[in-house]
DNA sequence: CGTGGGTGCACCAATAGCTTC
DNA sequence: TGAAGCTATTGGTGCACCCAC
């Protein structure tokens, strides 16, 4: 930059101001200024503005598996919000790591950037959180809740989803004995949603399943094993399951479809949760609560807004979770 | 960091030495420095550092899709690289769009990250890559090339999957009429794997289907439709179809699966590649020719620290691809 | 007289606010 | 008033240097 006023004879200020843009420039010294900059191969600073600004544009989307498609679509969500504003969006993977987690978190206070949207890690606590907390940076929390810190939470309205889940399999399924199946034993998710669909369960007079409702680790590929070694063992699945997420789903449908045991009639009634992109292209055909992954994205850059003090316009409050029903459980 | 270093009655070199883990402070001051930070709650600047030292460990992963799956496992194995030799890696979306790739790449160099490794948007051009060129920001380019820029590429051996792709349907198969589905018309895979696979399949003797062999968008949703949307028009699909990749070949399977084309004796054979993670979970499971992102990944993170002028150790070329037989193809 | 422990200051690349012509 | 300059400031680091055992 120095450079670029020195040949022209101007001072840095004026170079400063033509950069960012600045009315108080003479056209005529602007195109000087921009001409001689790409003549010299001067780059703007943005690290060393941001310094000096004690601003920054940069948004931390820190996630626990990117290759979780739900977790893909919530970043569409977000960085359709915060990038329409001008912020600048990147995706840091802790590969629910809690080491790597605290890393990528304290990285981002270092570097002073502008919030962070995060789905915490499996086995978080409070504890990986103070030091954020502390830190004023404007944070959100997502999917799932760490109790005793007191952090914005975005989450899908969990009991309504097990009310809708037993609501579909009881009532239009007739389903008599029902399972939920999967999900980490320690994610707030699964505690909420088995919580309410258990008791519309117990409620309509419909058995449990406690052997096909254990957790399970939230691949496709361990809820593969997992159905695949229950039925191996000669355990008969209930009439009607709900599943922790479309991918588990994937993974279950493959299982029983091994056994012929799902998208025909008379067979188990499988119900995924999130309504995935892929989900309709599976087959069977994957039905699905749909939790709307990009607008719950969306929700999240809008309350980070909100956090940071700035105007937003649009709800704040995720979209209620519907049914779309499809072959896996019976209704195609 | 002043604030700190005035309480104790030191010199803030003293504490921008304990705060580097320097050997040069004694036990006691580095003691005393670390909880004197603690109770003011003083954090560290790397921005500022960075400014200081021109350096910096954020390396940039500009990729086009992030739902995409392929692209989540690439991501997985540069990380894996990168971050055990220090490296803070985050993940930008450009959509597939040229303005943001644009945008994101200058946010890139203004912030002189460390590195960057792209997967072009779609319609990029030698035009898209200069300015990135000229700033000496370390770049490696993924998976599809760029005419007219010289910056080091890595992607997987398409002429070899072409050939994989014929042999496997023709030879194992016995197929007399083949087509390669899908994938986008200025893609270069699409391009190489195309021409070799049509050129061994016509050495063979075998027909090539060009109704089949259109470009079609790289996602599943589209491949579906495309295929539907021959079927319902009456077109006979080929006996062995090699599809762009293995997420098109779920939206490709779908398609004939509900024409009850796919997956049982006589019907057609479909060959995937990419062998992503889901495709062994696929109803039919899907055949596929395995170019293991994450590995590609892990290249392409080593390519990048050779770039960086580095020290590295692992190879720097991708792994060969290889048919990994399951059922959609009839192989199981 | 070496050396462990620490200091002082210029410097990195920008911006803010004020002054000057 | 419009255009440009001056200078302190941001939060660290590199390096030369100092001083007391």
């Amino acid at each position: 930059m120095i450079d670029v006023a020195t040949s022209l004879g101007l001072s840095r200020a004026t170079v400063s101001l033509v950069m960012r843009n600045s009315p108080l420039v003479s056209e005529k010294t602007r195109v000087a200024v921009l001409a001689e900059a790409e003549r010299l191969g001067y780059v703007y600073n943005q690290a060393a503005a941001n310094l000096r600004t004690q601003r920054n544009d940069l948004v931390g989307l820190v996630m626990p598996d990117v290759i979780n498609p739900f977790v893909a679509e919530v970043s569409l969500g977000v960085q359709e919000v915060l990038g329409e504003v001008g912020f600048f969006v990147m995706i840091a993977n802790t590969v629910d790591r809690l080491e790597l987690q605290a890393q990528i978190l304290r990285s981002l206070v270092e570097h002073r950037a502008a919030g962070v949207v995060t789905i915490p890690a499996l086995t978080s606590t409070a504890e990986a959180f103070v030091a954020l907390r502390r830190s004023g940076l404007p944070t959100v929390t997502l999917l799932r809740a760490i109790d005793g810190v007191d952090l914005p939470f975005v989450g899908t309205d969990e009991a309504a989803i097990g009310r809708l889940g037993a609501e579909h399999l009881i009532d239009v399924h007739g389903c008599r004995r029902v399972a939920y199946f999967g999900g980490d034993q320690l994610a707030s998710p699964r505690i909420g949603r088995l919580r309410a669909f258990r008791q519309a369960a117990t409620q309509a007079g419909v058995d449990w399943d406690d052997e096909w409702s254990e957790p399970v680790e939230a691949t496709a590929d361990a809820a593969y094993a997992r159905a695949t070694r229950l039925l191996a063992a000669g355990s008969r699945p209930p009439a009607g399951v709900l599943c922790h997420s479309d991918n588990m789903a994937y993974g279950l449908v493959r299982a029983l479809g091994d056994h012929r045991l799902v998208g025909d009639h008379g067979s188990v009634s499988v119900l995924g949760i999130d309504d995935l992109h892929q989900s309709a292209m599976w087959t069977p055909s994957i039905s699905s609560i749909a939790t709307d992954p990009v607008g719950l994205g969306r929700v999240c850059g809008r309350v980070l807004l909100a956090e940071m003090g700035l105007a937003v316009e649009g709800t704040r409050r995720p979209t209620a979770p519907e049914v779309h029903a499809r072959a896996s459980c019976g209704c195609v």
